[in-house]
DNA sequence: TTGCTTTTGTACCGAGCGGTACGGAACTCC
DNA sequence: GGAGTTCCGTACCGCTCGGTACAAAAGCAA
């Protein structure tokens, strides 16, 4: 496979992580190719010739978020309880909502939610990948199960779904501007949630971090 | 106060209804105008003759639809506790997002998390309008503990960012095509949350409906 | 009928969109 | 030092964007 030609003059995986920080503040409609660019620090031709176009560089930059800033999510799944997995899951989604080196919010909710009806499959494709996480959650969950870890009437696909909303939800409140310790809260309201949903039979004990 | 000239040929008010629901389906940046002209049964003139702009008319939409479609929100604040708000709050919450007759979500969502810079102020309009029900909300229930309804010890702006957090990643997952009743079940685990958070001395009892 | 006012439809505006043609520059192989 | 290959930069493409000029149409008052 004889490597010759000129030489790329720049770096492909430093130039998509300047895009992941466009498409994540600006969505995928928002961001333009000049935005694009310019953040890249590259020109348009260079740009399609390494990503494609527009919608295969948002993909590849999905992709590359997925790597890098929800690392935490399959953090979460290694831990040894359900329990857990769900307190590591919430509070790591805090903590990864709200840095401040970070454009708030994740990208998979501000990459867009709603699009022009050509670039639906945009939106449906950003909705496709979070429930794909929900199920990896669901199906930790229902290990919890086998294992007797969560009990027999444990439901792990509505107890995925129910933080997975809350994660949904959390973003969308980072992205408002509600800072990290009064997500947190509401990460120990839903935590205590969680344990009562999924341990139907045991006492609850008080609330608090 | 003459009125003279040519009448209107359109119902201003139907239109407005039209453009809202193209506005929730497609977001700010994705309705264009021929897309919204389409919609209204109008041509552009017309458009900005009766809404100013673009932006005129989405803040015109979004006023219509906190009046029609939020209304279920306001009702929740006039039940009798807080326990009855917050569960009034969340069931209606699934049923609005999930109307056969509607977009799937909600226009706050779905009108735009993430806009282009020159749109910022969009989707911030849209931010502060949710963090203004939040904080009725917030209201609702420190009155909740002058009446005694709520413990001393409840944070009342806790309690309502979390149930705000709860309807934002419910209409984040509607808008994802998930179903009314695995929106409901975790209403309903929400809820438990909601109990277990604002009267954190009282026993819980197990979940369910 | 004659003004006067407002709306309607058409046709158009400059600007920015996503995307590309093309020539020169920079590299490897022979 | 070509020859061949790939990349870079400029300049451009057709199209759609939000927004508007203008004249005809439709109402009112006199």
């Amino acid at each position: 496979m004889p490597q010759t030609g000129r030489p790329r003059a720049f770096d492909a995986e430093a130039a998509l992580d300047r895009a992941v920080e466009v498409f994540w503040r600006q969505g995928y409609e928002g961001a333009s190719l000049t935005d694009l660019t310019n953040a890249m620090g590259i020109n348009k031709p260079s740009l399609y010739a390494a990503y494609g176009n527009k919608e295969g560089l948002f993909r590849k930059v999905v992709a590359r978020y997925a790597d890098v800033e929800m690392a935490y999510a399959r953090d979460a799944l290694t831990q040894a309880t359900a329990y857990e997995v769900a307190a590591a899951m919430l509070r790591a989604n805090v903590v990864a909502l709200t840095r401040p080196d970070r454009p708030a919010g994740c990208l998979s909710i501000q990459g867009g939610t709603a699009c022009s009806t050509e670039n639906a499959g945009i939106a449906a494709f950003l909705a496709a990948s979070r429930l794909a996480g929900e199920q990896a959650l669901a199906e930790r969950f229902a290990r919890a199960v086998e294992e007797h870890d969560l009990p027999e009437g444990a439901d792990p696909v509505a107890l995925a779904r129910f933080v997975s909303i809350v994660t949904e939800g959390q973003a969308v409140h980072a992205a408002a501007g509600v800072t990290r310790a009064q997500l947190e809260q509401a990460a120990e309201i839903a935590l205590h949630a969680f344990a009562a949903a999924a341990y139907p039979d045991r006492p609850v004990s008080s609330t608090g971090r």
